[in-house]
RNA sequence: GCGAGAAUGGCGGAAUUUGGUAGACGCGCUAGACUUAGGAUCUAGUACCUAACCGGUGUCGGGGUUCGAGUCCCCGUUCUCGCACCA
C-alpha cells in the first residue's frame, strides 16, 4: 500500500463547514451580471427522508450549477421544503404525531442530510411551505384570482378518495381508476368545491410551450392535456318539445350524416326527454351504469351499451327525424355533454350503430370509392361530399368552413372551440395545508377575508378523524368568526388548498423568502427569474408544470412579473428503480443512500450516480459499479498526494508550444486538452456519463505519464484536472487542490480552461484499409496525407497484396484521414 | 387501440450530430506480480466461432439503398413511456 485511502469522512466534513463558514454558497443577488437561476423541484419532507432518487436529483443538477459558476456564471442554486400534504396528516392520524411537528422534525433531519451531500444551496434563501411566512401568500394569491373571478366554487361530480377522504384532481387519478396516493379506487361523489380558472389560460399555456426549450415529450403531454379542438356547435331542435340539444362537433362537414344522437346517462336533459313507455328500460341502463367502476365505465375495449330515450331531435340542415340514445360512451364533462352520432365517418358511432342496427349514412366518399360501396369501417379521412343537399360534390375539406357559415348565419350553430383542458379543483377537505380566506355568512354569502387580516393562520389544535369533513370544521375557535361585511356569526370556509399551490409560485419566493412586503420581491424576480434551468421528475408534467405555467402568466397578467414562462430550460432525471419498480416504502424496495454513503463518501456516490448512464434516462439501481467510482477517487487522491505542493514548484504557464514538448509530454499536453473540449460539451448537456469516462481516461493518461513530464507541464495538467473535477467532486477536488499548493477555495469566482485548439489535433491517424468495404487492416501515416502516398503504402502491403493479386481495381474511395477502400474484381 | 422512443459483449453503457476501424469508460471475469494474507494494489488479457494461426461471424429478426450501414429506407418482433371512448 503507497499511500492512505482518501479519508473521505473527515475531509468532506472539513470542506464543508469550510463552505458554510465562509458563506462560499451564499448568493449576491444585486449581482445580475451573468445571472443563472438553477433549480431541482424542493423535497416533501417525509419520514422517509433523503433517497436514491433525491441523489439522483439532487446530485448531478448540483455539479451542473457548480460547472457554471467555475464558467463565471453568478449562480443562484436554492433548496426548500414542500411542507404541506396528506401524508403528514395520515401519519398523525395513525401516531398522533401532530403533523407540524412531525414535518418539522423531518425537514431538520432532511437539512443535515441535504448537507451532506455537499450541494451548493444557498442556504440563506431555504424556504419551507408549512409557515404563515409563506402560506399568507398561497392566501393572497387566492384573494387575486377571486377578485379576478379566477377562483370560484361550484357543486360538480369530483374525484373521492375514501381511503384519504378527500377530492383528488383529474391529474391525481391514475389511469386504472384509483388514487395516485395510496391507489385506493377512485368514487365519483357531488360535492361543492373551489376551483381556480384555468381554462381561461388554456390558448395561451398551449402557445406559450412554443416558447420554452423543454423536452419535447413533456410540451407534447401538454398538448394533449390541453385538448384544444376546433369545430361547430350545433342546435338540434326536439321533436314535440321546446327543448333542445346542443352538440359539439368537430366535422361540421359530416353534420348530413347524422343518424341519430347521443347524450351522456347523466345529463339533466335525460329525464325530461325520456318518454314513459321507455322509461323502464332508461332506469335499468342508468343503475347498471352505476355500479361500474369508472375504469369498467371508460374503458376503451369495453362494448359500448346504451338505451334509446323514445324521443327524436330534428337535423337542423336537411329537417332528418333522428332518435336520441343515451349511452356510456358520452361524456357529461366534455363539449356540450351530447354528441351527433355520424356512424359512417366516426369509428365508435360505427360500432354502437352496428351493434344496435341504427341507420348508416354515407356523405363523404374516398377516392376510387362509390356511393354503393359496401362500408366496412367508418370512413374518417376527407373527401368527396355526397347526399349532402347543396353541398354536394364538394371537397368535405373546404365544406367544414362552409357549413359553419351557413349554420351561423341560419342561427343554428357557430364556430367553437373546445379544450379538454378542466378547471383547476384546488380544495381538500383535509387540515395540513393552506386555510382558504372565505367567510360563509346566512347574510351576505361568500366573503373574502381582507387582505389586512392574512394570514388566516392553521390553527395547531384539531382532531384528526377522517370524517370526510376538513378537521378544521370541527374546531370552533377556528370556524366562528364575524362576518368582515356585516358583522353577524360567519363560519370560515373549512377546507384547505391543493399543495400544487404552493409550488406554483415557489421559484419567486426563494429570492428572498423572508419579503414581509409582498408575495415577492419583484426587483429581485425581473432579474432572476424566469428559471434558466428546471430539474426534476416528469410525472410532473401535466400538474405541477402546468399549474405554475398558469400561474406565472396569472402574476404577469395583475402587474407581478414580466415573463411569459416560469421555466425557461426543463430537464427530466430519469427514474431510478430496484427490481424493476419504482422504490416505495410499501414494496420495500428503498435503496438507503446512507449506507453507501458512510462506506463510500459523497463524491463517490455522487460520481457513481452520475456515471451510471444517461441522466434522462434513470434505470434499474445496482451498486455493482460503485467501486470504479470509488477507485477513481482513490486514485486521483494518490496522484495529487505524488506531486504533493507542485503549483508552488513551478511558475505558472498558460499554455505550452507543442513542438518544443517531449513525446511523453505532448501525449499528456495533449490529452489534457482533448479532455476539456470533450468535458466542457458533455457536462453542459447533462451528459454526464462520457463527461466522467473522459476524465477516467486522463487520469489513466496521467498515471502513466506526468512523472515524466517538467514541472510546469505537470502543474498545468494538475491544475486543469482539478477544476474539471470540482463539479463533480467537489470535497474532493479541494482537498487535491490544497495538496497541490492552492491556498483558497476554487469556488470563489470564475476558474476554467479553455483548450488549446492547436493541441487537440493528433500527428498521426490510423486509416482503414478496406478491399470491397470490408477492413482488412489499418496503417498509421501522418495526419493529412494524400491518397497516392496512402496508396503506395498499400499496395505493398502483405495483407493486402493477396486481394489484388489477379484481381482489377474497379474503383478507389479515399476519405482522408479514415478510410481507403479498394473495389476490386 | 392510438402516439412517441428504444433494442449494441456476462453487466451498465460509448460511437448515431456528419454513413467511414463497433464495443470508449467502468463493472465483472482470466492470468501474472507484490504479499503472512487479499474481498487491497499493480501489470496484461477479455464480442463470438475456430485447439491455435489463417480466417469467418457480429449492433433484436427479415429485406433494401451504398464502394461502405449500429447509423439511412421498408416490413416484422419485443420492451419502455405517454394517451386511452375528448365527439
Amino acid at each position: 500500500m503507497n499511500f492512505m485511502r482518501y479519508p473521505f469522512q473527515e475531509i468532506e466534513s472539513k470542506w464543508q463547514s469550510f463552505w458554510q463558514n465562509n458563506k462560499i454558497y451564499h448568493t449576491n443577488l444585486s449581482n445580475i451580471d451573468k445571472k443563472l437561476y438553477t433549480l431541482v423541484m424542493f423535497i416533501y419532507p417525509s419520514g422517509a427522508k433523503l433517497h436514491c432518487g433525491h441523489w439522483y436529483n439532487y446530485g448531478p443538477t448540483d455539479t451542473w450549477a457548480r460547472y457554471k459558476k467555475l464558467k463565471g456564471f453568478n449562480v443562484f442554486e436554492p433548496m426548500g421544503y414542500d411542507a404541506f400534504g396528506l401524508p403528514a396528516e395520515n401519519y398523525a392520524i395513525k401516531t398522533g404525531v401532530h403533523p407540524f411537528d412531525s414535518t418539522i422534525t423531518n425537514i431538520n433531519d432532511i437539512r443535515q442530510q441535504l448537507k451532506k451531500m455537499g450541494c451548493m444551496y444557498d442556504w440563506d434563501s431555504e424556504l419551507m411551505t408549512c409557515v404563515p411566512a409563506y402560506y399568507k401568500w398561497n392566501q393572497w394569491l387566492f384573494l387575486q384570482l377571486y377578485k379576478k373571478g379566477l377562483a370560484y366554487r361550484k357543486n360538480a361530480p369530483v374525484n373521492w378518495c375514501p381511503k384519504d377522504q378527500t377530492v383528488l384532481a383529474n391529474e391525481q387519478v391514475q389511469n386504472d381508476g384509483t388514487c395516485e396516493r395510496c391507489g385506493t379506487l377512485v368514487i365519483q361523489k357531488n360535492l361543492t368545491q373551489w376551483f381556480f380558472k384555468i381554462t381561461d389560460y388554456a390558448e395561451e399555456l398551449l402557445k406559450g410551450l412554443d416558447e420554452i426549450n423543454w423536452p419535447e415529450k413533456t410540451k407534447t403531454m401538454q398538448r394533449n392535456w390541453i385538448g384544444k379542438s376546433t369545430g361547430a356547435e350545433v342546435k338540434f331542435k326536439v321533436e314535440n318539445s321546446d327543448e333542445a340539444i346542443t352538440v359539439f362537433t368537430t366535422r361540421p362537414d359530416t353534420l348530413f350524416g347524422v343518424t341519430y344522437l347521443v347524450i351522456a346517462p347523466e345529463h339533466p336533459l335525460v329525464n325530461k326527454l325520456t318518454q314513459p313507455k321507455f322509461k323502464k328500460d332508461v332506469d335499468k341502463y342508468l343503475d347498471s351504469i352505476k355500479s361500474l367502476t369508472e375504469i369498467e365505465r371508460t374503458s376503451t375495449t369495453k362494448e359500448k351499451t346504451g338505451v334509446p330515450l323514445g324521443s327524436f331531435a330534428i337535423n337542423p340542415v336537411n329537417g332528418d327525424k333522428v332518435p336520441i340514445w343515451i349511452a356510456d360512451y358520452a361524456l357529461l364533462t366534455y363539449g356540450t355533454g351530447c354528441v351527433m352520432a355520424v356512424p359512417a365517418h366516426d369509428e365508435r358511432d360505427f360500432e354502437f350503430a352496428s351493434r344496435f342496427n341504427l341507420k348508416i349514412r354515407k356523405v363523404i366518399l374516398g377516392n376510387n370509392k362509390e356511393p354503393d360501396d359496401l362500408l366496412e369501417s367508418a370512413y374518417t379521412e376527407s373527401g368527396k361530399m355526397i347526399n349532402s343537399g347543396p353541398f354536394n360534390g364538394l371537397d368535405s375539406e373546404t365544406c367544414i368552413g362552409k357549413i359553419i357559415e351557413f349554420l351561423e348565419q341560419n342561427n343554428l350553430g357557430r364556430k367553437k372551440i373546445n379544450f379538454r383542458l378542466r378547471d383547476w379543483l384546488i380544495s381538500r377537505q383535509r387540515y395540513w395545508g393552506t386555510p382558504i380566506p372565505i367567510i360563509h355568512c346566512e347574510k351576505c354569502g361568500e366573503i373574502p377575508v381582507e387582505e389586512k387580516d392574512l394570514p388566516v393562520e392553521l390553527p395547531y389544535d384539531v382532531e384528526f378523524n377522517p370524517s370526510g369533513e376538513s378537521p378544521l370544521a370541527s374546531n370552533k375557535l377556528f370556524m366562528n368568526v364575524k362576518c368582515p361585511k356585516c358583522g353577524t356569526a360567519a363560519k370560515r370556509d373549512p377546507d384547505t388548498m391543493d399543495t400544487f399551490v404552493d409550488s406554483s409560485w415557489y421559484y419567486f419566493r426563494y429570492l428572498n423568502p423572508n419579503f414581509a412586503d409582498g408575495i415577492f420581491d419583484k426587483n429581485l424576480a425581473d432579474n432572476w427569474t424566469p428559471v434558466d434551468m428546471y430539474v426534476g421528475g416528469a410525472e410532473h408534467a401535466t400538474m405541477h408544470l402546468l399549474y405554475a405555467r398558469f400561474i406565472h402568466k396569472f402574476l404577469r397578467d395583475i402587474g407581478f412579473t414580466k415573463s411569459n414562462e416560469p421555466f425557461n430550460n426543463l430537464i427530466h432525471q430519469g427514474t431510478i428503480t430496484n427490481l424493476g419498480a419504482k422504490m416505495s416504502k410499501s414494496k420495500g424496495n428503498v435503496v438507503n443512500p446512507d449506507d453507501l454513503t458512510s462506506k463510500y463518501g459523497s463524491d463517490v456516490f455522487r460520481l457513481y450516480l452520475m456515471f451510471m448512464g444517461p441522466y434522462e434516462l434513470g434505470g434499474d439501481w445496482s451498486d455493482k459499479g460503485i467501486s470504479g467510482t470509488d477507485r477513481f477517487v482513490q486514485r486521483t487522491y494518490e496522484l495529487f498526494n505524488k506531486f504533493s505542493g507542485v503549483f508552488l514548484k513551478a511558475p505558472q504557464k498558460s499554455n505550452f508550444d507543442i513542438l518544443l514538448l517531449s513525446i511523453d509530454e505532448k501525449s499528456v499536453y495533449r490529452k489534457v486538452n482533448q479532455t476539456i473540449k470533450k468535458f466542457d460539451e458533455e457536462i453542459n448537456n447533462f451528459r454526464f456519463n462520457t463527461a466522467i469516462a473522459a476524465m477516467m481516461e486522463l487520469l489513466n493518461e496521467l498515471n502513466k505519464n506526468l512523472d515524466k513530464c517538467s514541472n510546469s507541464l505537470q502543474s498545468y495538467s494538475l491544475e486543469r484536472f482539478g477544476i474539471m473535477l470540482a463539479p463533480i467532486a467537489p470535497h474532493l477536488a479541494e482537498e487535491c487542490f490544497e495538496i497541490a499548493g492552492n491556498k483558497e477555495s476554487i469556488f470563489l469566482g470564475e476558474k476554467w480552461f479553455e483548450p488549446d485548439y492547436k493541441a487537440l489535433i493528433e500527428d498521426n491517424v490510423n486509416i482503414a484499409i478496406q478491399i470491397n468495404g470490408k477492413l482488412r487492416t489499418t496503417i498509421q501515416v501522418p495526419l493529412d496525407t494524400e491518397q497516392n502516398i496512402v496508396k503506395d503504402i498499400v499496395i505493398n502491403d502483405e495483407k493486402i497484396v493477396k486481394y489484388l493479386d489477379d484481381k482489377q481495381i474497379i474503383k478507389e474511395i479515399f476519405v482522408k484521414n479514415k478510410i481507403y477502400n479498394i473495389v476490386v474484381k
